[in-house]
This record gives C-alpha cells, structure tokens and sequence, in this order.
DNA sequence: ATATTTGTTCTACATTTGTAGAGTAAACAA
DNA sequence: TTGTTTACTCTACAAATGTAGAACAAATAT
C-alpha cells in the first residue's frame, strides 16, 4: 500500500508537525489552501492505509504519523534503487554522485560519513 | 507530465531493449503477460506524454525511447531529495549511506568517486 | 486463395486519485 | 440562547490509471 501524491504531501506536514489538528495541518499548505473536506478525505484515506492515526482531543483529533518519515523514505529508495539499478546500490551511489549537485564542503562531510561506516563494517 | 506505475515498467523494458517491436516488448513480461492491447494503450499513451516514439518498419512499428533512463531518474532522485529533505542533497546523502546495505568495497568504491568529483571543483 | 497471426485503433469499464459541497454536531462567542 | 466556527462524515464527480475486448488491416502460412 502506497500514498498517492497528494497523500504523501501531507503526511510530510504531519511529519514535520508530529501530531496535529486540522487547523495546523491548512496552514501549512500554501494559498490555495484546500478545503478542510479535502484535508479530511485525505486523512480518512490515510488512516485506511494504516498510515496514520488520531487521538480525540477535546472536540478535535490529534493526528499522528503511524510509519517514520526514515522508513517510508528508505522503502522508496529501495525501490528505485531495484527498479533503476538492477538491485546494485552502488551503481545507484556513482550514479547520485554524479547527477546531484553537492559542494564541495558537502563532499567532504559524506567521505568522512563513508570512512565511518567503513570504520564500522 | 510522469509515467504511471506501470508506464515507468513498459519504459524499462524500452530502455533495456533500446527500441522494439509490439513482440519483444510482451516477452519481457511474465506470466501472466498483459494483453497486447493493453501494451498498446500504454504505449499510445506514453507516445502522447512524449516518452516514447516509434518508426514504421515494415508492418510493425519499432519503438524506442525520447528520455533517457539517466535523465528520468535524476529527476526522480532530486524530486525525493526535494520532498524528503528540504532539498538538502547532503543530508539526502548520508541518509542513503546509512540506510542502504553496501559493502566495504562498495564503500570503498564510493569514497574514490566522491575524491574525483573533489578534484573537479 | 483462405486461414492465421500480428499490430493497431476504438471503445469500455472498474479503480484510484484529487478535490470539494452539503449536512451536521459540538463548542464557543456575543 | 442563538449565531458562528470548527471538524467531521457522506456523497459526488472529473481525471488518471490499469486492463482488455471488438474490429480491422496487413502479412504470412498452408
């Protein structure tokens, strides 16, 4: 089970926010804000899915997030990587390394991040 | 415009094979294989999203495709860097490096790349 | 020459997605 | 205590997606 577009927008609001109401969750979004109802179906989808959950808190719910933003994410990129690169991450690093555009400081940093995982193994 | 789900997987079978015949393309899948229609209704539609074309050879059509699996998947890959991280590549990168299961050579690997890239700025 | 295969277009239809109005109940404000 | 606000459910509907039958034309096999 997967968010459609517009799902996954809010679930990054309501990972960001930790748990919200309605009200934080509109106010969030740019102009033209969408209609509560909209917010609301989308919310009643989600919940569906398992993908998130509420407490009533006095005449509102509290909204949570159900799956962490870090294994939703992972789960995609793992996707792609075996959609993309035949299953081989590390065609899919060179291949990230090339295309995104880090500075040079950023380099940096993830070659340090790299020896520690090596450190690690 | 983007592919649908299973747009993008007819597209994979397109950019393996380079450019192919209505016949070629249902071989790649498994059983149980989509009816020919159905490839066909894919194709039109990706024909119309710009994603593909085709030359008439003899009586079939060889198709082939417009976008380049590099350049789909880093729209792709910074669309998620967009979405996840606040378009912050770095963060993205040590996120991958921690969540995806390489090896030391492969780290090992990596680490090289990110030195040529340091030298080219 | 007729039957069969192949690729295509047209049409269709169920499901999912994006979006929101109508109605309603509870809480709140005046 | 009555109007207003807030959040929710129900219903709806257009567009996109996944899938494929019917019909047809060209090529091919017998």
């Amino acid at each position: 089970m997967t968010l459609s577009n517009s799902e996954e927008q809010l679930m990054q609001v309501l990972w960001k926010q930790k748990r919200a109401i309605m009200k934080d969750l509109i106010v969030a979004y740019e102009d033209p804000k969408p209609a509560t109802t909209t917010i609301a179906t989308l919310l009643k989808r989600m919940q569906d899915k398992k993908f998130v959950d509420y407490v009533q808190v006095g005449r509102s719910r509290e909204y949570f997030p159900l799956v962490k933003k870090k294994d939703y994410f992972s789960k995609h990129v793992n996707g792609l990587i075996k959609n993309f690169f035949n299953n081989d991450a590390a065609q899919f690093a060179s291949f990230f390394t090339e295309t995104t555009d880090l500075s040079k400081e950023e380099l940096e940093k993830l070659k340090k991040m790299i020896d520690l995982q090596i450190e690690n193994k």
